[in-house]
DNA sequence: CGCCGACTTGACCACCGTCAAACGGGGTGG
DNA sequence: CCACCCCGTTTGACGGTGGTCAAGTCGGCG
């Protein structure tokens, strides 16, 4: 490949960046524009359709990246088949761990997923040079411990009734977070008031990431049906009133 | 102070260093005998006693060590007191985190501790001159991660007689790791075989770090004592002659 | 229209939590 | 030295939460 062609292309990526819908939350935004540019030179972006595995567990690419639409679910597995879901990864999350070595966990696309991946060797080098991308990096890995351990306390110590409570708060708070909703001071809107939401997985994976059976899945959201926590709309699209009373609940 | 007694200081601390139980395991092995030197200049030793708070849930206090003795639980709890173990830390595991802001987790010794603490804006500043330490401490953040997504799966998915069974493997290996037992080929051993362990805990630890309740830990136990799966010595004092018998449990 | 997969609902029961009592070992004081 | 207490642990009896198995419903799609 000639320079120009390189220069073309880094150019090219760069402007789909500008216009990036996770551009202020992802962590280019820690780069200025020069050195964004060299990142812009060593992503390809991907798309995986609902289903579709992005990293087997146990394997040994390196996949280094950034989700700009979708959702990914992480998960681990016990030999008898019995599954848990480790993480979910939304757009503006990181993707991936600056070091060789095994995956740890299997990555799979639960909608249709967009992903800028970078040049794995490329990347690691520039977090070297740049050390506010390195921080970068550390930081959203500490977040992760912290929701981890979070979801350790959902997973030992919550009911089921609380459990899904938790869930839908976390959900609702994504969504709020992904959209800015902010009120007219420019803060983020924290109130408690009705939130329309999107289901982005099936009841299957609602109850391998809180630690319980479809069915019983399915009857904690008959019982906030009836309770006028939430309203389904059409399966996978609910709306909740009060978002403080899930919040109670989430929280015992 | 002068600088002479500073650098006595660092000269006896630096000493104390090279006598250090934990030293080829800790993070400050990552440096060279001067880079050791700074870090032992900015390093003071403290004790815990068992049940002493270390660091409170939301204390703003920056704590950054490394564990030298004993074990430490990190919990978080529910508003209504159940309580979840998210992390325990054993002699050459690194404590806190490169940032300032509120702990999100309660650190409490569980044994005797003894810890080396560093002073935390030096520290960072020295993990920003010295690149190899800034990555031992991600890449610690990232062995975090992995111990809390698989400690996930053991919440979210193991029956009880699974979860006892798994914190017994966990336990065995930690302490065959501490104590460096090498076959005569100098690789770890790894066979099943007889292991003498002391439990750092009471029974109400081990059900907060598993999701179960006292009673189901000491059934669950019982019926191992009964299957011959462990030799209980003293209460706290087993003895696991199958090492292998006992994994096969842990994963189903 | 019929099939298929996702979801819901129902009946049943097992695992584990709850409550309560008994046990045991170590320390203190008489 | 024994009696007593305290606390961690074990054991027992019982019940509820949530898992299992199975049937039924809904919605999308060929």
């Amino acid at each position: 490949m000639t320079m120009e062609t390189q220069f073309e292309r880094a150019e090219a990526a760069l402007s789909h960046c500008e216009q990036c819908s996770v551009r202020n939350r992802a962590i280019c935004n820690l780069l200025s524009s020069e050195e964004m540019r060299e990142l812009a030179a060593i992503t390809r972006h991907a798309t995986f359709e609902p289903g579709q595995v992005i990293l087997a567990e146990a394997d040994s690419r390196e996949i280094v990246g950034t989700v700009t639409a979708g959702v990914v679910k992480l998960t681990k597995a016990l030999p008898d088949g019995r599954q848990q879901i480790v993480g979910l990864l939304f757009p503006s999350d990181f993707m991936g761990r600056l070091r060789a070595g095994e995956s740890r966990v299997h990555a799979e696309a639960i909608t249709r997923v967009e992903v800028c991946l970078f040049n794995a060797p490329r990347f690691r080098e520039l977090t070297e040079r740049y050390p506010v991308l390195k921080n970068g990096i550390y930081e959203r890995a500490l977040n992760d411990i912290d929701a981890a351990r979070e979801w350790m306390v959902l997973l030992g110590r919550k009911t089921a009734e609380e459990k899904l409570a938790t869930f839908l708060v976390m959900l609702a708070e994504r969504a709020v977070i992904a959209t800015c909703r902010r009120d007219a001071t420019g803060a983020f809107m924290d109130e408690d008031g009705p939130v329309l939401l999107k289901l982005p997985m099936s009841r299957a994976d609602m109850a391998d990431h809180i630690g319980l059976t479809i069915e019983t899945v399915s009857r904690q959201i008959t019982r906030f049906k009836g309770n006028g926590l939430i309203s389904v709309i059409g399966g996978r699209d609910l709306q909740i009133p009060d978002l403080g009373r899930l919040r109670a609940i989430a929280e015992g």
